[in-house]
RNA sequence: GCCCCCGUAGCCCAACAGGCAGAGGCAGCCCCCUUAAAAGGGGUCGAGUGCCGGUUCGAAUCCGGUCGGGGGCACCA
């Protein structure tokens, strides 16, 4: 059937061979490459430079569908216009391949995981070149190259050597604390001089403050994976984001990563950035900043110990009926009373006769809960521990509790019990007949439980009738003034934990001594390869066995553990740290390499940093211009690199404080999938529809939609779409399907539509029969320049605000027009305007039309047509004339015409005039080019 | 439970800062080309904007409520 069609039609076939050639082209002439300040990519360098990047993608041994590649033209096409548009534009795409997936591939496969991940990265590479993507591929990076890792060490190294200093409110080098302890400006914790502290005591003393540090604190470790994964990676029900395995809390020693002293910052700067709403609120929330106050109560009969507890409601401190404590905190055995008072509620003790008892079987039954049960079962629990506390602001004797629905993880792990201003101690009380006393009159008509809301206090001394604001204030100066407490900020956020028992990851660049004091390794010893190994899966478990202990792989590997060194007293025997990097660490700087990527000396030259990524004006946060990828890297990714590029900042290596300036979350591909009557996934290539129904083979099937995936059978590929209709018509289809932020269906026979429109573009400009020019020198008409001229004018924008759809809507409606007025073949003014103006969107089909147009040079780099001013405005504008709201009529007037002109105009028109009749009307609204309403 | 976003032709989507509901595509229908067909050409049909109420001369757009869909957080003191 296709050797009936004219040999010049575009064609698949025909699309393929051009989008080949000018694959090629681009590549032999190095068309996307841009030039830096100075070193080894250094050329000619514009002022107006333009960074887009998208989200580093991990290459996935599946391949691509086409859901992936909707950004990666997002970008390419916002990039595409701004480099014909005179800007230098950086655009490039590396590969974040350390990690889980990359090795749990390789497991599978049986093959090395260094194979799997640079097979699947050709195969990646393969895949995207096929979708003519402008990237300058000399800045292609791979996280798991020794020459990108050794800066990822590096970085983890100048992290290590520092501390953050809160006077100064930023990172430093932890010389200068060392330097503050020597001359004694410092104190040390114990206030014996520093030089009388042995080398490991110092040690130690500095590692309480290094940004990175060893901790034996809970971590949570994940037996289905045999690692340990970050606070981030948990999911809401307590199981690993990754395997959705349990998730089990242990004290492990791992490093862990000091981002907590960036809370405030990460948070504030988020005012400077321009990102959604959505994924900052996601930031704010998940750092979880909240304003209190820490108060010290007294427990025990006499007095055995000080609890404090953290409240952001410290105005309603009259109203603490009770305080509780985690099961776990550490001063519930040091409180707990010998026996219980006489008088004790048998709702309190468990049953027990001893609050020891009570104590030991509430604390047996918590440990027993996972988080997901403490989460799904609200109710109520606790023991009495038959202890009382002295309330500081009243002295008032109040009963003291171990509950499970206070957490040892927040604040102080111990709370004051307000039931009268917080829902779950009013609850708690209900279930154990403790006493409610508001310290907020609620309003009137208030019939609730707890009253949350603002109002006068009452019951609350000298408080009383202040509200909420006012009485935080002064019960926060009466506490610090009598030495109860203070003001204080509490984060949700806790620290990074940064080690991961895996074997495909970054190594530490640190060893052990014999003591086991962690060394960190001279910069001169970078890189730390990662060794070769026979056995590279890790360990893994019973998912369930919460009693299990991480054995890193490389722990195996015990000729390169075992490393003899010289780091300054001669050679001796170190350990090596067996753990690795968690694969955020490479994602975390990796805009900083793409800006300088050969750069043998540096992670990134300073001129070139400034250039591609500085702060361009008083105020600016810095970073890449514009960064494009899914919200799932909302508090994971995002949080993680903005932090470092904050260390690296207060350590003046890089010039801005946000590594990512703009950020855009472009929408996901979704799809329908079908099951049949057994539940089952079929093909659903091959269901078809009819009457609303959904047939397979003849038998009705289920619909459903969500993701694509290879398990629910209705993966597409790009290289399907690039093989049945070219490149630049896949393209266009996806920048046409809505806004690039917007998710939708995939619909396979709707890509037909980017491709007649291509098809007619391509006739209007070149014969089918003969392959020869079709384009006229005719001049255009009137209406034609300014259809042009409006064209230019909206595309211009639509590009500039990622509004690729509407911009192949103004093209198709231009190119509609040039088909209906000029059957002979395009004017030439119009066809390279529209040549032009299709670059971005479908470039190789551009550059091919601009070549048999005469273009001597590629069009990557421009011209991109402007509008003339003269054709935007119009001479006459219709007018539609609404009564009451209704158009009834219209009117054509000169452009000029004044509003009063306007108004007699339509007054006048006869479908108005009868409705208006021979009375005034009361009200004639004109809005200056838009319309008259006339009301009755 | 709390917070955020979205509901416009059969489907995907336009409509800038309240001003004529339709730019574009798919499907449908008609016609042309064709022995025939369509991934060809030309044309055409199609919703009053989920629902209720308010503000306004005027509401898809702003406000309140409600229903439906999606997402985030969730015993964080």
């Amino acid at each position: 059937m296709t050797d009936e069609q004219p040999a010049h039609r575009y064609t698949a076939a025909l699309a393929g061979r051009i989008e080949r050639r000018w694959q090629d082209h681009w590549e032999q002439h190095g068309t996307y490459h841009a030039p830096n300040p100075v070193g080894p990519l250094a050329g000619p360098v514009p002022e107006d430079k333009l960074f887009v990047q998208d989200m580093f993608p991990y290459p996935s041994g599946a391949g691509l569908h086409v859901g992936h590649p909707l950004g990666f033209i997002g970008t390419d096409v916002f990039a595409r216009y701004h480099r014909m548009n005179g800007r230098n534009v950086l655009h490039t795409m590396g590969f974040d391949a350390f990690g889980l997936p990359a090795e749990q591939y390789a497991v599978q496969t049986g093959q090395h995981p260094r194979k799997t991940t640079e097979d699947n990265i050709q195969t990646y590479l393969r895949q995207i070149r096929r979708l003519g993507l402008g990237h300058d591929e000399r800045r292609r990076i791979s996280t798991i190259d020794p020459e990108y890792y050794r800066w990822t060490q590096w970085i983890f190294l100048k992290i290590f050597h520092s501390w953050y200093d809160p006077a100064a409110g930023k990172a430093r080098p932890i010389s200068d604390l060392e330097a503050q302890f020597t001359s004694g400006e410092r104190a040390t914790p114990d206030g014996r001089p520093w030089a009388g502290l042995t080398a490991g005591e110092r040690q130690a003393v500095l590692n309480e403050h290094r940004l990175v540090y060893l901790s034996d604190a809970p971590v949570n470790w994940v037996p289905g994976l045999g690692t340990v994964v970050s606070n981030e990676e948990v999911t809401a029900d307590g199981r690993s984001e990754r395997g959705n395995f349990p998730v089990f809390r242990r004290n492990l020693r791992q490093w862990m990563m000091r981002i907590t002293a960036y809370a405030d910052r990460l948070i504030d700067d988020l005012d400077r950035l321009d990102w959604p709403d959505k994924v900052k609120a996601m930031q704010r929330n998940w750092i979880g900043r909240s304003h209190g106050a820490r108060v010290r109560f007294t427990v025990g009969d006499p007095q055995d110990a000080d609890v404090e507890v953290f409240t952001t409601r410290p105005d309603t401190l009259f109203g603490a009926t009770y305080l509780v404590l985690a099961p776990e905190h550490p001063l519930v055995d040091a409180i707990t009373a010998p026996a219980w008072p006489s008088d004790v509620d048998g709702r309190w003790t468990g049953g027990a006769d001893t609050p020891a008892a009570a104590v030991a079987a509430y604390r047996r039954t918590a440990s027993t809960k996972s988080d997901l049960d403490r989460q799904e079962n609200k109710e109520k629990t606790g023991v009495f521990t038959g202890a009382h506390a002295t309330n500081p602001v009243n002295g008032a004797r109040i009963p003291v509790f171990i509950a499970d629905y206070v957490l040892m993880g927040y604040g102080t792990g111990a709370i004051m019990a307000v039931p009268g201003q917080d829902q779950r101690d009013w609850d708690f009380a209900t279930e154990f007949g403790l006493p409610v006393v508001r310290t907020v009159a609620p309003p009137e008509d208030f019939d609730g439980e707890a009253f949350t809301g603002d109002g006068p206090a009452v019951n609350s001394g000298f408080l009383d009738g202040l509200g909420i604001a006012e009485a935080k204030k002064a019960i926060i100066a009466w506490l610090t003034e009598h030495d109860h407490g203070h003001g204080t900020i509490q984060y949700k956020l806790r620290d990074w934990l940064f080690s991961r028992q895996r074997y495909w990851g970054e190594p530490f660049p640190v060893v052990y001594d014999e003591d086991g004091t962690a060394i960190a390794l001279p910069e001169s010893m970078l890189p730390v390869a990662l060794p070769e190994v026979d056995d590279y899966s890790p360990r893994t478990f019973d998912p369930e066995d919460a009693d299990t202990v991480p054995s890193p792989p490389l722990s195996r590997a015990t000729d390169w553990v075992e490393v003899e060194l010289d780091l300054g007293d001669g050679p001796k025997t170190y350990r090596r740290d067996t753990n690795t990097m968690p694969n955020w660490a490479g994602s975390c700087w990796y805009q900083l390499r793409y800006v300088d990527p050969t750069d043998q000396d540096r992670f990134c030259a300073p001129e070139n940093e400034r250039y591609w990524l500085g702060p361009q004006s008083p105020g600016d946060p810095g970073g890449v211009d514009l960064y494009i990828g899914g919200v799932e890297h909302a508090v994971l990714h995002l949080l993680y690199a903005r932090f470092w590029q904050k260390v690296l900042y207060d350590l003046g290596e890089v010039s801005g404080v946000e590594p990512y300036r703009r950020l855009f979350n472009q929408g996901y591909i979704q799809a329908y999938a079908y099951t049949d009557e057994r539940g089952v996934y079929v093909n659903a290539g091959e269901v078809v529809e009819e009457g609303g129904k959904f047939f397979f083979d003849g038998k009705e099937v289920r619909r459903e939609y969500g993701k694509m995936g290879k398990s629910l059978r209705n993966v597409v590929t790009p290289d399907e779409m690039c093989e049945a209709y070219g490149a630049d018509t896949f393209r266009l289809y996806e920048m046409s399907m809505g806004p690039m932020e917007v998710s939708r269906p995939w619909a396979t026979k709707d890509v037909v539509g980017a491709q007649r429109f291509l098809q007619r573009l391509w006739r209007n400009l070149v014969d089918e029969e003969t392959g020869a020019l079709r384009v006229t020198d005719a001049e255009p008409d009137e209406a034609t320049l300014r259809l042009l001229h409006k064209t230019i004018a909206g595309v211009h924008d639509d590009y500039a605000n990622l509004r690729y759809n509407t911009a192949g809507a103004k093209l198709i409606e231009l190119n509609n027009h040039v088909t209906k007025s000029f059957p002979d073949g395009a004017p030439r003014l119009v066809a390279e305007a529209v040549v032009q103006m299709l670059a971005p969107l479908c470039p190789h089909v551009a550059e091919e039309l601009w070549q048999r147009l005469g273009g001597a040079e590629s069009l990557a780099h421009g011209p991109f047509p402007s509008a003339d001013e003269r054709y935007l405005v119009e001479d006459t504008v219709e007018y539609p004339i609404q009564v009451n709201g209704k158009v009834r009529g219209r009117v054509t007037v000169p452009a000029g015409a004044g509003q009063d002109e306007v108004k007699a105009a339509a007054l006048a028109e006869e479908k108005v005039a009868v409705l208006v009749g021979s009375g005034a009307p009361r009200k004639v609204i004109v809005v200056p080019g838009r319309l008259v309403n006339i009301v009755l």
